[in-house]
DNA sequence: AACCCGAGTAAC
DNA sequence: TTACTCGGGTTG
């Protein structure tokens, strides 16, 4: 009998195939493989998995050479053409091969020499039946904008991208579980998938599906599972059993084949871009997915990405405006700017922001100061010599850790204990140099005694499900004045909350990255929507956000006291089309590191001079923002071109290039980077 | 990347 | 003599 052979992808930076004979044998079934199983295979002196791309009854691979295949994944239906075309687009269009796109993104039990948990997981699925009711409970009634809202995204057949635009509690969320109802009542099959920019926002929003959907098979993925959990999830959906899959960014490259809408909540949140291995976007692989499929897809945010704003006017995007506040009674906050220059603000809080706290106390009402700095100081300083705490490792100061007595870089995790005295002339009184959290706590702890005060950021919170206790005290109410760092800003709806303070937000203004003004609109947006849900309990007030600042005439501020996005984003858009920068310009980043900076230069020199093609710019090699992390001297090169086709093959050819050009640093290509 | 091999070097 | 590190090559 003639031999099959399959075509396989494994995880290996090595960007092509392996082939290998499959015996039928050799296997328990005897079934052949098809593309998209799951496969065995010796490699090397290892036995790894890999995924069938291909199968052939002849290869050109010399007959010495081809090794048999160990065992096929027949338990486990394999996965779909369209999921293995959304693969490869991924690694086609990021510049990596395919199996380090496909493999990573199957949960470790399936990528193990063993099936055992596989086979246990998959026994385990079989056991729980659908039941229960499906049907929504409890649904509220929709404003006529959200309604419209909801018709727009389920009425109409095959693809639209919907940009979803309202503020906090203009109601985004009844939308997307709206129009997730409809959709999954008009197909017995129909699945979908809702992903959120953080961990710790993905608890909140999974009650929210199970009490609309009592019944309802849904399905989380995210860092935080435990891989028994993880292999659970990942074949519910896989198997189309899972209704409503959620998750982080990675939950983009869940296996679903009935896949009828995906939603994408806070676009514009950067936790979307992965920013290691394949550092994708899972925001614009979710448009991809859905073209691909021709279904609906719902991008939600009171401040949308230029790139998203950008496509509705030009049309690619549909917009879907939310203008009502859909909470009863809720009105705007309102957002008041407090100009440093002539309130002197004490241990960093001027006299107007403790008034308004102690207001808050007075009136059992909680408040939100928003630090986005964690640490008890950013550096520590000898005021006689002028020397500063700096990492050995790093460009970078080394933070001050009060608590734990202890200097700590925040880039290559250095930890030293705190000098008793200055390093170069003895001098017994450092100074520790600005704010950061844990000062705040400490100093409004001693203004309030009798408040409860509590912080929660990445240091707080280092703990598993110590993020989750956190929030619930707040929720719970056990908290009166809350500081936090960005990690509080995002979704979290505090009933109490009437008063939100940012401190010092200013740094972001001047910041060399010309994106840093666009996250700082959204962050202060963000942030300010944790208030305001609710009516202040006095007279009905709205809550109050007071934003500390020295350049209270910035317009940045004016667009956010009116609350006016879209005047904002046109402004920016404005700038971005005069210098050409994305969402004008496409472009890609290579980074390299090595020992020397200057090893890493002449390697970026090289690479650059190997591009040459018209509708393409390569700037010069230039030292990273942040040169040294951990040791290594780090410098990029911008790759710029106006069309995107172009760009994208012009790197697939140089990758190639580079590839062959053995060189002993570390590099790496990354399309669409958002921190340069 | 993970692994092996051979060469060169340091330690016993 | 053995125990290492280092660079280079291979993976079907």
């Amino acid at each position: 009998m003639n031999s099959i052979f399959v075509r396989v992808a494994l995880d290996t930076p090595l960007d092509r195939f392996f082939d290998y004979r499959f015996l039928p044998a050799d296997t328990e079934t005897g079934l052949p493989p098809v593309a998209g199983s799951l496969v065995l295979v010796p490699f090397g002196r290892q036995e790894v998995i890999g995924v069938v791309v291909a199968t052939m009854d002849q290869t050109g691979i010399a007959p010495d050479k081809i090794r048999d295949v160990i065992a096929v994944r027949a338990q486990l239906p394999p996965l779909g053409s369209a999921w293995l075309t959304m693969a490869m687009f991924a690694a086609d269009y990021y510049q990596r091969p395919l199996g380090e796109v496909m493999l990573p993104a199957l949960p470790k039990n399936l990528r193990v020499g063993k099936s055992v948990a596989l086979d246990r997981a998959l026994k385990k699925i079989a056991r729980q039946s659908a039941t229960g009711e499906m049907s929504p409970d409890h649904v509220p009634a929709l404003n006529p904008p959200q309604q419209a809202a909801v018709n727009a995204i389920t009425q109409q057949a095959g693809y639209t991208a919907h940009l979803l635009f309202g503020v906090t509690g203009s109601g985004k969320t009844e939308v997307y579980l709206q129009s997730a109802a409809r959709i999954l009542a008009a197909s017995p099959l129909a699945q979908i998938l809702i992903l959120v920019p953080e961990i710790n926002l993905t608890p909140q929003l999974e009650m929210h599906v199970r009490q609309r959907f009592p019944g309802m098979p849904v399905a989380s993925l995210h860092s935080g599972l435990a891989e028994g959990e993880r292999t659970l999830h990942w074949l519910s959906a896989h198997l189309g059993q899972a209704r409503i899959v959620l998750g982080t960014r990675l939950a983009i490259f869940a296996s679903m084949p009935h896949l009828q809408l995906i939603i994408v909540d806070e676009e514009h949140d950067p936790s979307y871009k992965q920013q290691e291995g394949l550092r994708y976007s899972a925001r614009d692989l979710a448009v991809w997915r859905a073209h691909q499929l021709q279904i609906p897809v719902v991008l939600g945010s009171a401040t949308p990405s230029l790139e998203s704003w950008q496509a509705t006017q030009n049309g690619r995007y549909r917009q879907l405006v939310l203008t009502e506040r859909a909470v009863p009674d809720a009105v705007l906050p309102l957002i008041k700017i407090i100009n440093l220059e002539r309130e002197k603000p004490s241990d960093g809080l001027t006299p107007r922001l403790v008034a308004a706290i102690r207001l808050r106390l007075e009136m059992g009402e909680q408040s939100l100061l928003f630090l986005n700095r964690r640490g008890y100081a950013p550096v520590l300083t000898c005021d006689a010599c002028g020397w500063i705490s700096q990492c050995s490792r790093c460009t970078a100061n080394l933070v001050l850790h009060k608590g734990d007595h202890r200097l700590r870089c925040h880039h290559c995790g250095l930890e030293q204990r705190i000098p008793r005295a200055c390093p170069t002339c003895g001098n017994i009184d450092l100074q520790p140099l600005g704010r950061g959290t844990q000062r705040l706590e400490e100093t409004l702890s001693a203004i309030f005694p009798e408040a409860r005060v509590f912080r929660i950021d990445a240091d707080s919170t280092r703990l598993k499900g110590s993020a989750a206790a956190a929030f619930e005290r707040v929720h719970e109410g056990g908290v009166d004045i809350l500081i936090g760092t960005q990690m509080v800003a995002k979704g979290h709806d505090f009933k109490r909350l009437t008063l939100v303070a940012a401190l010092n937000p200013d740094a972001a203004l001047f910041s060399q990255d010309y994106r840093a003004s666009e996250r700082l609109f959204a962050q202060l947006m963000q942030v300010a929507g944790r208030a305001g849900r609710t009516a202040r309990a006095d007279g009905g007030n709205p809550a109050e956000v007071l934003v500390q600042t020295r350049y209270p005439d910035h317009p940045l501020y004016h667009a956010l006291m009116k609350h006016d996005y879209p005047e904002f984003a046109a402004d920016l858009l404005e700038e971005r089309r005069q210098a050409q920068l994305p969402p004008f310009m496409y472009q890609a980043l290579l980074r390299a590191e090595a020992r020397e900076l200057q090893t890493a230069l002449e390697f970026l020199q090289q690479a650059a001079g190997r591009i040459n093609l018209a509708g393409v710019t390569v700037h010069d090699p230039v030292p990273m923002t942040m040169t040294r992390v951990a040791n290594r001297e780090r410098a990029q090169l911008l790759i710029e071109s106006a069309s995107r086709p172009v760009l994208q093959a012009c790197m697939k050819v140089w990758m190639g290039e580079l590839r062959s050009m053995k060189t002993r640093l570390r590099w790496s290509l990354e399309i669409d980077p958002v921190d340069i």
